[in-house]
DNA sequence: GCTTCTTCTCAGAAATCTCACAGGTTCCTG
DNA sequence: CAGGAACCTGTGAGATTTCTGAGAAGAAGC
């Protein structure tokens, strides 16, 4: 995972609930963002002026005023940070229809974290902030393409479901590393899982079986540990 | 979809509600052009001498005074810019009629904003303002061409409606692309569609069954995320 | 004003996913 | 090498997603 050292990007994220701003800021910080929070629109106003984020992660209910007029407060029109919305999955959606195709965007909660920082660099790197870089995944023969959301192995296509293309695409962005089951649970599921933690176990069988059997064995148990994707020693 | 970085072109928004203004601008930029706005009749006459826009997008119910008075009294000096003209779903509509026989055109809200940005480059381009291009959209052998507004499909015509013909053209705008439900209900649709996103789903089907169920399945579920035209595995 | 076309909602069926569970296997430690 | 811990994977129930036909409401055309 590449970290910016130099220049962190500056995002603020907005929400009323404190754990939400806290597991989101925690994420952010790790990916080498430079991260400031608010709890309500009031300050998440003050907080622009004063932290000149880059990007806003706003939750859509707040308890002073919604997100949408935080947005327009804001001069939505006039050189405003781009903003992903929250909103709860049960939300009316006629009011976030149209964001994408500003600069913005949107998510339902609960989501992934994973999701979430791969929403930030689309847009980050949209609004020429961050480099383009190519959307395919690549580690040994294995190639992910984002855009497509299409998996081979050695050429051949592999059909994933949607659960396991999010780990495998974990795997890709963190190559050789060996990563925790808790890292793992909490990049992959949504933040608020609470099942069983040997989902995982399962989706590992799950993606090595499609990955093939007969080529190397990509994903590699960590004992006491997790997983790790890199190619067996020969 | 291509941005213009060289030399963006500029673009007058006039409608007196700031939610419109907010998404067309927002959507208008993101496409790369250079936008200003105004919310009634005079401010709009003034940013016309300021901005010197290349095309004005003009609601038609202005507070203080109507969008054709404000064309006349642009349309005084000359060398106006051309409008696209706003008009409510209900309004009467000989008024506007006779306009696209002109540089003019116009469209009734709410309309989806992809049409709205079609709409633009194709008067910028009969206005000699932006490259011409083939206007006619392949992938494998199906085509569209957006001049005609016909489809075919191995060189058999296919009868679309208008929505359905929205929707083909998006996925031919995106080809191979996994494209979420979100993105192609905001693209699709118009901009306040707040109904059941399963419209989508019937409208799949009916393209399905109108390209031909014989010929191979171009337009491919991608579970948990949405649809993607492309060619289906051999 | 009547007819036809279009758009959207709805609902049931089919397809597919996710996750928990449990028995078996592998690995480690003493 | 025994015992225990960690891990693997098949099975299946319940939940979710998707497909498609039918029909109501509205718009457009004649």
């Amino acid at each position: 995972m590449s970290v910016t050292v130099a220049d962190p990007h500056r995002i603020l994220v907005v929400d009323d609930e404190p754990n939400i701003v806290d597991v989101i800021a925690m994420a952010l910080r790790f990916q080498g963002f430079a991260v400031e929070s608010a709890a309500d629109g009031q300050s998440a106003i003050a907080a622009v002026d004063a932290f000149r984020p880059q990007l806003i992660v706003l939750d859509v209910m707040l308890p002073d005023m919604d997100g949408f007029e935080v947005a327009r407060r804001l001069g939505a029109a006039n050189g405003a940070p781009p903003i992903i919305f929250l909103t709860a999955r049960d939300a009316p959606e006629d009011k976030v229809r149209g964001l994408t195709i500003g600069g913005d965007d949107y998510m339902t909660k609960p989501f992934s974290l994973e999701e979430l920082v791969a929403r930030i660099r689309n847009i980050l790197r949209r609004t020429g902030l961050e480099a383009p870089h190519s959307n395919v995944l690549v580690f040994e023969d294995l190639q992910l393409d984002e855009d497509a959301h299409e998996v081979t192995r050695a050429g051949e296509p592999v059909e994933l479901t949607s659960t396991e293309y999010r780990l495998l695409r974990y795997f890709l962005l963190n190559p050789r590393r060996a990563l925790t089951r808790d890292q793992i649970l909490d990049h992959v599921w949504e933040y608020d899982f609470g099942g069983d933690g040997r989902v995982l176990e399962t989706y590992v069988s799950y993606l090595r079986k499609k990955l093939g059997r007969e080529g190397p064995q990509l994903i590699q148990t960590v004992r006491g540990v997790g997983y790790a994707l890199r190619a067996p020693r020969p």
